[in-house]
DNA sequence: AGGATAGCTGACGTTTACGTAATGCATACG
DNA sequence: CGTATGCATTACGTAAACGTCAGCTATCCT
């Protein structure tokens, strides 16, 4: 057993910084399957790396819909081919715009820097004639 | 003059595949000030610029509030001085979540890539079976 | 003059991703 | 035994970012 403990939903809010409300939104649209102990959810290791999961996926600015698709990569164990194959594709596709998306960002890093640059002296002028007028 | 040519909503919105309710949702927000004919508005190249901006930081999953705020660092010719220090502390605060997005962003690339290769063997050995079976 | 076309202003509708009560069950505690 | 605590389910509310529709204007075309 690799480390098979179960968490409640608290334990899992403070864990991952998140509200009841939420983990219980995921479960809903089928994002996180806890398993129940007569009405209570239990969170388990696998709920808990697809809850890493989506988050992540979350600051790259994707839908939780999309982030869904993707979740099925992760765990596929008892797929079938054709399903295998689907999300193969479907993971080929958010792979690229990933890295699309890491290239325009370092285009608009090195933008913003340039811009700041150029901040940074106005910055440094204006101080100085403040100065001189003093 | 440096091509201070304006421009109609809809060369805008074909030029940047948007609608026009967005363009005037986004004047409303004060994120674009196109100028007045009549009662019709003219885009500048002051516009153009900044929903380019726009476009771009929605890429990145800021709201368009956070880019509102952003923007003004690409316009700031008039602005005060402690207006600008502010911009540029903003500046710096965004420069800084774009570089870490950046670099979370090459490991989730890299994680996916490595999951991609397990799909590959999976799908390799599911269609060796299938041969075998035949 | 009479459309067709392009743009305008409200104003209400929609989707996403939750927040926020209101109400109820179950268990632990003094 | 009463109550406080933790979790549950409905169900309604909300902010962001537009979509959509109705009704009004100005202009251009024939």
């Amino acid at each position: 057993m690799t480390d098979e403990k179960t968490m409640t939903i608290r334990e899992m809010c403070e864990a991952f910084d998140v509200t009841p409300r939420t983990l219980r939104f995921y479960e809903a649209k089928e994002l996180l399957f806890p398993i129940r102990e007569g009405q209570k959810r239990l969170f388990t290791r696998r709920d808990r790396a697809r809850l890493k999961l989506i988050l992540r996926g979350k600051r790259f600015g994707f839908s939780l819909e999309d982030i869904r698709q993707l979740l099925d990569l992760y765990h596929m164990g008892d797929q079938q081919q054709t399903q295998l194959a689907k999300t193969y594709e479907i993971a080929q596709d958010r792979l690229q715009s990933m890295i699309d998306q890491r290239d325009e960002l370092n285009e608009a890093i090195d933008e913003l820097k340039e811009q700041m640059r150029w901040g940074e002296k106005m910055l440094a002028s204006m101080s100085n004639s403040k100065k001189a007028a003093e």
